[in-house]
This record gives C-alpha cells, structure tokens and sequence, in this order.
RNA sequence: CGGGGUGUAGCGUAGCCCGGUUAUCGCGCCUGCUUUGGGAGCAGGAGGUCGCAGGUUCGAAUCCUGCCACCCCGACCA
C-alpha cells in the first residue's frame, strides 16, 4: 500500500472494510446502511470532536441542539434545498404499535397516524432556521454563531462504512449574519478551521476550494470545500462550509431590524464534517500493516509491551515502568502498559500495530540489564534502542515526528498526484493510469462537465482557492478558460 | 432503485449442481502442561434456529417461492 497508488485499487473497498473491521473501529450493524461505532473507533472520533470542538469555540462559536424530527412543511421551505434532499429522507408516518388482531405480533396502529409525517433530518437547516425566526429581531442579536454536534439520516442507496452510511454523526455549524460581506467571511474561515484540522491533527493534507454550481449543497450560493487524495488515487470531499446568502432567512422570514432601523433578511452559512473524517484518516495513512494514526488523534499514544518470563521478571519490569508512565501521563500523553499474561509479546505487538498505537516500548530482561528500552515507531516499524533516563523526552519529540511524518508523506503523495493535462485524451490516460487530481482548463460549462463525468466517471472536484489566473482552452471544447480546476474519480 | 454475487459456530470456509448416518476443515474460545525479544506447541473439550418464512418430499444446508441482510458495479451522496 502507498508504493503505487492504483495497483491495489480493485481491491482497495476490500482492504478498507478489512481494515475497519480488523482493527475493531466499526461494523455492519445489520439495520440497513447503519454501522456500529467499536469503543476504539469512537475514541478516535472523541479525539477528534475534541479538536474540532474547541476551535469553534477559539472562533466565538457556542453549542446547542435541534430536535431530530423535522415536520415535513419545513423541508419544504426552500425549494432547492428540498429538491437535493427530498429522495434521501427517513419518514416517520405513525407514532404508536400494537398486537396484531391474528396474534401474529407488533404491527403499526393506523388509528396512530401523525396528521404531519416527521423527516428524521437528513440536515438541520429547516428546523434550525425556523427556530432564528424567534431569536433575531435586530441586529444586536447578530451575528448568531451556532454549532450542533448531532446524527444526522440519509436514505442513500449504497452505503460505506465512515465514508457514507444511513445514519452519521456530524457536527452541523448554522451561522446568521447581519452583511453578505460578514457571512462570506464566516463561511471561508471556517473552511480554514476545517484545513487547519484536516492537516495538523489528522495529518492530511487538503486542497481548499469552491465547487462548481452542479456540485454545490443544495439551497447554497456558494459551497467551499477541502478535498483529500486516498492512497488509491481517489478523491475524497473531507468538510464543506456554504454561503447560503438571504435563502433561508427569505424561505423561513427571519428579518432583523438594522442600525438604521430597517428591515431586512439576514446573512447565513451552514457547515460541516461528519465520521466520515474516520474514513478520510484510515485511507490516508493505513498500510497493509493495519491503522496509522496520527498521535494527536491517537487513543493510544504509547503502548509498553513487557517481555518476560514469570512473575518474578514481570514484577521488575513493572517497577521499572511505573514511574515511566507516571511521567507519560504527566506530559499529557495517554500510555497503556500492556502487561497481560494471556497473550505473548509477538501478539500484542502485531495487535496494536493493527490497532494505529503511533509508538511502542518494549522491556524485557535485556533492557532491564542494560538500562534500556526499545522504541518502535509505526510510520516507519523502525525499531531503536534507547536509554532508559532518556525516554520521555525521547518520546515526546517521536510523537511530534511522527506527526510530522505521515503528514509529508502524505503531503508528498498529493503533490505527486497533482497533474497538469492540456488534452482531453491526456486527461483520460492520466485518470486511468495515475489517478489522483488532474489539473485542467474547462470552459465553465454544466453541460461540458456532465460530459466529463459520464464519459470518465472524474468530477470537478473543486476550483482551488488559490488558483492562479491562466488564460487557457477548454481541453473538451475548446473555448476560453480563465484557470485550472481540479478534476478527480472521488469516493 | 437496476445488474452481479454471497449468506453454514465469534471469524474464514467445505458440502448445494446430483436431497439420505452424528454438517467439514482452519483460526479463535475453554481446560491442563510446556512456553514468552514478532501473531506459541502438544493433548483434551465446548460451541450450530445451515439468513428468515413458506412450500415440495418418507426425509431439505441441498430443490421451489417469497422476504431480509451484506459485498461489488451503476445511479445518488458528507
């Protein structure tokens, strides 16, 4: 895995489910689409809630919670975003059971039926918007800078484990605003927060950028995201934040008074990234050795396996380390001290390298006599040997190397995966034979890139923040282009 | 939702075409002894609504019908 990216492609779903399952993150749950969270998966997800949550509030943000029940009305309101949602939707119809007449068992009640069906939100924006109607009535309310960490349901036909399942949990960002100018801010910073996280906790690279109108959340203006490349060349969508102008507030009346006191609709955005992020991380890193987790992300940063022989050398080895976890832990750094006798040293070591633990120690006899433990990194499975007096200072710095590492290495594989093509037959050779993103001018057309994606299954899959202006030629059809966009097979 | 495939112990599977003793094997699990610096060895043992529901038959894991779930491909999508 890594080595060359489409050689394993066939199988990668394979692999990846594989892998989920193995290193016991998640699982078929058996209700269609739906998956269970493992306790090891979800301490990833913890870890990364964590992060995210707390650069919401670093950027004035504040939690809250909407109900998981939207009345069908309210869907309704704004009529692209019913449109992009309406096919996708979990309907609840009745709200009570009772005994078959046959005695054949629980059936439905009819006399129970809602006179309104509930939409188990597949988003939040309806129920959200209905509720600022009631909260802001001038701009001193504003801006209204709101976060919801919740699941949300989408009826999709096909599902994923992480990457697209019937249930998700997200967290949902529902910002009011009081000018177009301070909305579009709010939108693009929070797409920097999502890179910033993307990068330095899940070591990911991302590229920034807008989508095109086709690809854009349905009732947005303008929709940003940050993509990431899987090792199999595949693109994969990592977070969004919309622009959604005055839609919401026009579909959903919510008017505040301004300083000049008059009325007018306010400014929104919305945001998101959801478990999905776990799919992003396992695909970024993992090798055929199992998970590679990034230390910040890591439920486990350190695992001490002792090596030895009867209690007499367990108990040694013990006192030994001890007071080595004392001090791990006083750093912040979460240790587990392995020293089960059920299963033998080779074992623990496959399984936590299975299990992403970005560093291992272990302590036998050996060590004990020479003063010394072995430190094992996972990005690399290089094993060194290093004194005793100098392990946590050791550790601390290869926790922030490693960190470092697997983000350039990724860093490096997307560069190397970014390519420039003029043509359209290049294009083609290039998507088939390379993957990754490709590079090319598009004259800006919906009916130019629907020919594209039927024709090579790639998308746009955005138009780089950063794009540099360059005047060019449609590789389809020829007509002027004013820059490169970003096409790609994604997931 | 369309096409293809699968469903047998916790996991992976043989058996199914061509119905017939007590449903095969490996991993894992339990017990004991020996082991422990890269997934231990030997011996013994436990564990099964053969996805579910009907039907055909003296007899169904096996044949027929319906349903469900999962995987892959497509359409859709965070």
């Amino acid at each position: 895995m890594g080595k060359n990216l489409t050689s394993r492609a066939e199988d990668y779903s394979k692999w990846y489910n594989e892998l989920v399952i193995k290193a016991d993150l998640a699982e078929n749950s058996g209700v269609r689409g739906c998956m269970v969270i493992k306790p090891y998966g979800f301490a990833i997800w913890e870890k990364m809630q964590a992060g995210l949550d707390k650069m919401f509030k670093d950027t004035g943000h504040e939690n809250a919670y909407f109900p998981i029940f939207i009345p069908k009305s309210y869907l309704s309101k704004e009529a692209s975003h019913v449109e992009g949602f309406a096919k996708e939707c979990a309907v609840v119809t009745h709200y009570r059971l009772k005994n078959a007449d046959d005695g054949s068992g629980i059936v439905v009640d009819d006399e129970a039926k809602l006179e309104e069906e509930l939409i188990v939100r597949p988003t939040s924006e309806t129920i959200i918007w209905d509720t600022y109607r009631r909260w802001i009535q001038s701009y001193r309310d504003l801006p209204l800078l709101i976060n919801q960490w919740a699941n949300v349901v989408r009826w999709e036909m096909r599902t994923r484990l992480f990457l697209r399942t019937a249930e998700f949990l997200w967290q949902e960002g529902h910002t009011a605003h009081a000018t177009e100018e301070e909305a579009l801010e709010e939108a693009e910073k929070i797409l920097h927060v999502y890179a910033d996280f993307a990068e330095n906790h899940m070591a990911m690279p991302v590229i920034k950028g807008t989508k095109t109108e086709s690809e854009r959340f349905a009732g947005a203006e303008e929709t940003y995201c940050i993509e990431a490349l899987m090792q199999d060349g595949k693109a994969l969508q990592a977070g969004t934040s919309h622009f959604l102008g005055q839609n919401f507030a026009k579909a959903f009346d919510v008017k505040f008074a301004t300083k000049e006191g008059k009325q007018d609709y306010v400014w929104a955005t919305s945001w998101g990234v959801s478990t999905r992020l776990m799919g992003a991380l396992i695909m970024t890193h993992s090798d055929d050795n199992g998970l590679v987790l990034p230390p910040k992300l890591a439920p486990i940063q350190v695992v001490i396996v002792p090596i030895y022989k009867g209690m007499e050398q367990l108990n040694a080895i013990s006192k030994k380390v001890e007071p080595l976890v004392n001090e791990l832990r006083a750093k912040g750094i979460t240790v587990k001290y392995d020293d089960r006798d059920t299963h033998k040293p080779g074992f623990k070591f496959n399984e936590y390298e299975l299990k992403g633990v970005p560093v291992r120690l272990a302590v036998g006899q050996r060590d004990l006599e020479n003063g010394t433990f072995e430190v094992a990194r996972r990005d690399t499975l290089q094993k060194t040997s290093i004194a005793a007096e100098n392990t946590v200072a050791h550790i601390e710095q290869l926790l922030k190397d490693i960190q470092q590492h697997i983000y350039d290495r990724a860093l490096r594989r997307q560069k190397n995966h970014i390519s420039e093509v003029d043509t359209y037959e290049e294009f083609k050779t290039v998507l088939e034979e390379k993957g990754g993103f490709i590079s090319a001018h598009w004259d800006g057309t919906r009916a130019t890139e629907e020919k594209i994606k039927d024709e090579t299954k790639a998308t746009i899959r955005c138009i780089p923040l950063n794009v540099g202006e360059e005047i060019g030629k449609c590789m389809v059809t020829g007509q002027p282009s004013p820059y490169r966009v970003l096409f790609a097979k994604a997931y």
